[in-house]
RNA sequence: GGGCCUAUAGCCUAGCCUGGAUAGGGCGACAGCCUUCUAAGCUGUAGAUCGAGGGUUCGAAUCCCUCUUGGCCCA
């Protein structure tokens, strides 16, 4: 049934305009006293040469109704349609009871799409920037797939480089070649802080940092072994942290393992006169033509720089898994790099360019300021998982009494639901500034707001449960807030669709807030275990339909929707 | 010096792509609502020259130009 087409099928009754350009004009009108969907006569005014009040008169009285459009009323300029609200009832309940979790998702499709994320250094644990990126990664992912894509998610470990051996040199000195005592990321970590620390009072550590990286290039077996040893637990480390996120990759690439390829490629182009030499022999990219600026792709001392592996590993991907789009999840800063990257590919001769994305999020400062790794002014990702928890613990323990297996299930459901709504609200492009006190909070516009909607409705269907052996009757929703609720629960494919095909997980997360609220103002004005039979059935119908959707759309977010908060 | 992004109440934010009917929410403040389906909730009040100026248009928070602010990047 839908209910946009027959508008347009009864304007066309009267109006030459193609179907698409109707599609195009129709709106929802601010309110839903006014109706339904208006047409706002504006455009027709300057054809007819009469004014668009005159217009929207004239077709209220012309256009005939039907069983789907029940009246028609000119406002001012527009035309408002009124629809059948016990069909629209109807129709939009039965099918979300019918498709439950499936409700909102997309028909198979052929096309792939991989999605890259968030490829962590391999010297120090993850922070919130990391947060936001494997939270956008992971939604977008569920979105992506609940959409009907074909969805490959694959990491990059960038464990080669300076960064690298600054950590390795530091627990050379200093570490005793002692075992983590700790999560064994946040052990690797603590090196690279003590390296800052130490190279201020002593220069000479740069240059032997240096050294260990030559040495590493050529393979020398002890630094090797070092490295290898401390990959290890900075990626253990890693893995935890990912399934706390419910994180899994399809394949993990690391950059050492291409990066002496990735030198052939540059070096053949250089042949071919794709690339050239610079003043200092590097070789560069000349982008002039391109209004950017030029880009080296390896130093003059044979040294590979970010832009040589990243050619290359484009190319491996896709040897890998011929998809159709490739969705890069990194931040901002580096928007530069990824329009070079892009062009770059399409002067190599890259077949797959066009479906190339950088989905680009915004920075997270703190009130001091930028976050920097080195000088341990971050928020590590495990502390404040471990944060939100506790927070989450304590708010529980205020209202029950339960037992210790139940409290820590909650606790982390609601304290992760807090954290991952708090981040995927924003819209991506947005930077913005991370206060841990203010920032997770469980009330207002947050992930626990909805999930207490979610908890509320499962509360009454366990009271009653939902019987749908006998007819439910849809006409009984007279008041304002279950229209309004219908109409959300009917628009929530759209959407999915337009969360998808923007990338924006943040438009479920409005939407999800929305419908959280306009629940609890039902809630509020209607009972439902104390109505007559007929509108307690039709109210359960109602609410049980707002439950899978809520749980539908957290679903996407990577949040759990408890029964009991 | 060049490029990209940003600006909406005390604070955070939606709407901007695709111009349209009174600029939506949330936090905080103030005043109310728990013997009734979970008060992590609901209702109400106060609070916005949509950064500034100009232009396009019947109509601009939305499109165009200039300037200012803050951020990121390149040299």
């Amino acid at each position: 049934m839908d209910f946009k087409k027959e508008v347009v099928k009864l304007l066309q009754t009267q109006i030459k305009l193609l179907e698409s350009d109707i599609l195009e004009l129709i709106e929802v009108p601010p309110n839903p006293e006014m109706g339904d969907y208006a047409f706002p006569c504006f455009t027709l005014s300057k054809e007819m040469k009469k004014a668009p009040n005159m217009i929207a008169e004239e077709l209220a009285l012309k256009i005939k109704t039907s069983t789907i459009i029940k009246r028609l009323e000119a406002k001012g300029p527009y035309l408002n349609f009124f629809i059948n609200k016990s069909i629209f009832s109807e129709t939009t309940l039965k099918k979300i009871f019918q498709q439950k979790q499936s409700y909102g998702s997309g028909t198979a499709k052929k096309e792939k799409i991989m999605i890259e994320y968030p490829a962590p250094n391999t010297n120090k644990p993850l922070h919130l920037g990391h947060v936001r990126n494997m939270l956008l990664g992971k939604s977008l992912s569920n979105i992506l797939d609940f959409s009907g894509y074909k969805v490959i998610q694959v990491n990059l470990n960038n464990d080669r480089g300076i960064h690298i051996c600054k950590s390795m040199l530091a627990y050379k000195h200093w570490g005793n070649k002692k075992a983590p005592d700790k999560k064994s990321d946040h052990y690797v970590g603590d090196f690279y802080v003590l390296y800052a620390q130490k190279v201020k009072k002593d220069e000479r550590l740069e240059l032997e940092a240096y050294e260990m990286l030559q040495k590493w290039e050529k393979g020398n077996k002890e630094v090797r072994a070092l490295w290898k040893k401390m990959n290890k637990w900075a990626m253990n480390g890693f893995d935890e942290t990912y399934q706390k996120f419910g994180i899994k990759f399809d394949k993990v690439y690391n950059e050492s393992e291409h990066y002496e390829e990735a030198k052939k490629i540059v070096l053949d182009a250089l042949k071919k006169n794709i690339f050239e030499k610079d003043d200092s022999n590097n070789i560069i990219a000349n982008l002039e033509k391109f209004n950017l600026s030029n880009k080296v792709v390896l130093r003059e001392d044979g040294t590979s720089v970010y832009m040589t592996q990243d050619i290359n590993l484009a190319k491996i991907k896709f040897n890998d898994f011929k998809m159709d789009r490739s969705i890069y999840i990194v931040g901002s800063e580096q928007n530069l790099h990824f329009k070079q990257l892009f062009t770059i590919l399409d002067l190599l001769g890259f077949k797959n360019t066009k479906g190339l994305h950088h989905l680009s999020y915004g920075m997270i400062s703190l009130p001091e300021g930028r976050m920097k790794s080195r000088e341990g002014t971050v928020v590590d990702a495990d502390n404040l998982i471990e944060e939100v928890t506790k927070l989450a613990r304590e708010e529980i323990k205020k209202r029950h009494e339960i037992d210790e297996d139940e409290l820590s299930k909650r606790a982390s459901q609601i304290g992760m639901g807090a954290l991952n709504f708090f981040i995927l609200k924003y819209e991506p492009s947005k930077d913005f500034t991370f206060n841990p006190k203010e920032s997770v909070s469980f009330e207002g516009e947050t992930g626990p707001y909805v999930q207490y909607a979610h908890a509320r409705i499962s509360s009454i269907l366990r009271k009653n449960k939902l019987d749908v052996t006998t007819n439910i009757n849809f006409s009984l929703f007279k008041k304002e807030s279950e229209q309004k609720l219908l109409t959300m629960l009917g628009n929530y494919p759209n959407v999915v669709a337009e969360a998808a095909n923007n990338y924006k997980p943040s438009l479920i997360a409005r939407f999800l807030t929305d419908l959280a609220q306009a629940f609890n103002e039902f809630y509020h004005e209607c009972n439902i275990l104390q109505e007559v039979e007929n509108l307690k059935k039709s109210r359960l119908m109602l609410v049980y339909c707002i439950k899978e959707v809520l749980k539908n759309g957290l679903n996407l977010l990577a949040i759990k929707a408890p029964e009991q908060m």
